[in-house]
RNA sequence: CGCGGGGUAGAGCAGCUUGGUAGCUCGUCAGGCUCAUAACCUGAAGGUCAUUGGUUCAAAUCCAGUCCCCGCAACCA
């Protein structure tokens, strides 16, 4: 059996989750579901991030301990998980003793292979941003970032990071498909050849952190703390020889675009460093927009998730932003795409067809249909198409294409619906009733594929459809599957109900208070 | 010569890596159906794929130039 470990990044404890959070939690989801339904034992986790200097200071400014702060945030991040229906194995604090323990391993490994001296770190300091800076990077006598900046000079721990410059371009040699997609691989390899420095990698200037060993004064950078938890996830250090491992032989990382360069240089130079293999891939996709425009909290367009799932559901929201988002490519979160995808996928084509032909069942066959004996050219070719539908899909998810995958999904519910139109079972009633009900049959059983398709990204909802049809659910996805041969219909609703336009600033009024 | 992303039917997008009938959703118009969540099905209109030049038997797709739009303080996937 493959095994497979998937991570989100652990959320920065700093602001309350957003759209954004979301979006890479949930096609982590919808990856590690999808795997799992193809036979694979998928590791999934997640967590938050919750040392360094902002999130002492947003602690200070409101007045409690930076502890009881990334309580507090951390668990709106928690939360948030079971409203999403992610299915994670695991949730890791870096305020974790296990991840404390981890990290100041870790440390003790990286400078027995002699890649951390001390040094000191002198030049044009950034209080605001934290950031030191070179005379010439300087602008009007302020940082690049606009702060104001102060000449310092701090005792630090370095990490030899220009040692690894060549392991690196061999390593992104070896290994083409290491960063996704193309662009950012190629970004990477531009900012590698560049020429690498040093990296600072401690902190004296602020408290709040995992303290380095044996030099409590210093506390680990933030980003060395942080990539460190996929090895916490691991069991690291107990399960020393991670390279043995077989969930650490398959790691991808997914991430968005703007920390590519922390997982796909600094980490794997990092894991060099102990002799720990790299993880397989990194896979990063791109920003959302928030109607239109980037979303901040200055502007006050912060997409909130749980909203969204209130108001429709955890399953609309993630086939939204799976559907609407070319994976890898920025893209806009709009109410009124959400509401149009919404009914026009969600309700009319997929739940009208669910609903259309399961009632149908319900009316004209009690509930009961069994299998056909012999099968029309028709339905052969119906049934061939929603097979090769199911064959096309699989690469496509494997290949992050999420959009495609979902778009091609909607190919096959619109089949099943032309094949409704087309057969007419409704004509069938008294003259040919034998006909009638194999062809809702045929047609309960394509569903019952359809959906299987999109158990992934609508878990919810496809296991009511499944409780509809009477079949239980199974992990195990074969393109080709069969559903039993008889089936017994109960119980129909409608599973995704049509959303008035009309209402939108109804809905927007209600989701905020 | 700052960096990056983008310009494809009325709107929003895919296709560009591996050149070869321009595709999807919505919208519009005209039909059909009546099982269904006023849903579904069919057909039509609508694009010189920003622009110029080049390579090629053939370019949205490759190459070069030009124009225009967006992002690049912080927060942050």
């Amino acid at each position: 059996m493959s095994r497979l470990y998937i991570t989100t990044p652990i959320y920065y404890v700093n602001a309350k989750p957003h759209i954004g959070h979301a979006y890479t939690t949930v096609v982590c989801d919808v990856f590690a579901r999808f795997n799992r339904m193809l036979g694979a034992d998928v590791k999934f986790t997640t967590g938050t991030d919750e040392h360094g200097k902002k999130v002492e200071q947003s602690a200070v400014k409101a007045g409690i301990s930076p502890q009881e702060f990334a309580d507090n945030i951390s668990k709106l991040f928690r939360d948030l998980l079971p409203v999403l229906n992610i299915s994670n194995n695991d949730f890791i604090r870096t305020t974790e003793p296990r991840h404390k323990k981890t990290v100041q391993h870790f440390w003790k490994k990286l400078k027995d292979a002699g890649y951390i001296y001390l040094g000191e770190y002198s030049g044009w300091y950034d209080m605001r941003n934290e950031a030191y800076f070179a005379e010439d990077e300087l602008v009007d006598g302020k940082s690049p970032l606009g702060g104001e900046v102060q000449y310092i000079t701090e005792p630090c721990y370095f990490f030899k990071l220009s040692a690894f410059q060549d392991k690196l371009l061999e390593f992104y040699e070896n290994n083409p498909d290491f960063v996704y997609p193309v662009q950012r691989r190629n970004e990477m390899l531009s900012f590698i050849k560049q020429g690498l420095r040093d990296l600072a990698i401690s902190r004296t200037t602020f408290s709040w952190g995992i303290p380095v060993p044996d030099d409590p004064k210093h506390v680990v950078y933030v980003w060395l703390d942080a990539l460190t938890n996929y090895l916490t996830l691991n069991g690291y250090p107990d399960n020393e020889n991670q390279n043995n491992d077989k969930y650490w032989n398959n790691v991808i990382h997914f991430v968005g675009k703007e920390i590519v360069k922390f997982h796909a240089i600094y980490w794997v130079a990092f894991l060099m460093a102990v002799g720990i293999k790299p993880p397989k891939q990194v896979v990063s996709h791109g920003w959302w927009l928030s109607e239109g425009e980037k979303m901040s909290k200055s502007l006050g367009n912060v997409q909130d998730p749980y909203k969204y799932c209130r108001l429709f559901g955890s399953d609309a929201l993630r086939y939204y932003m799976l559907r609407e988002l070319t994976f890898g490519s920025d893209g806009n979160f709009a109410l009124e795409a959400f509401i149009q995808r919404y009914n026009s996928v969600l309700a009319n084509a997929y739940g009208n067809l669910c609903n259309r032909v399961l009632s149908f069942i319900c009316k004209r066959c009690n509930g009961v249909v069994t299998r056909p004996t012999e099968l029309l050219p028709d339905d052969e070719k119906f049934i061939g198409e929603v097979d090769g539908g199911i064959e096309q899909v699989i690469p496509l998810v494997r290949q992050y294409n999420f959009s495609r995958y979902l778009e091609k999904v909607e190919h096959m519910i619109s089949l099943a619906n032309q094949y409704v139109d087309y057969q007419k079972p409704w004509g069938l009633k008294d003259s040919e009733p034998k006909r009638m009900q194999d062809i809702l049959f045929i047609l309960a059983e394509q569903i019952y594929k359809i959906t299987k398709c999109l158990y992934p990204v609508i878990p919810h909802t496809a296991e009511k459809l499944l409780k509809q049809l009477g079949i239980p659910y199974e992990l195990k996805f074969i393109p080709t599957e069969k559903i039993p041969d008889v089936i017994h219909i109960t119980d129909i609703e409608p599973l995704f109900p049509r959303i008035d336009t009309s209402d939108i600033q109804k809905l927007n009024v209600y989701a905020e208070g």
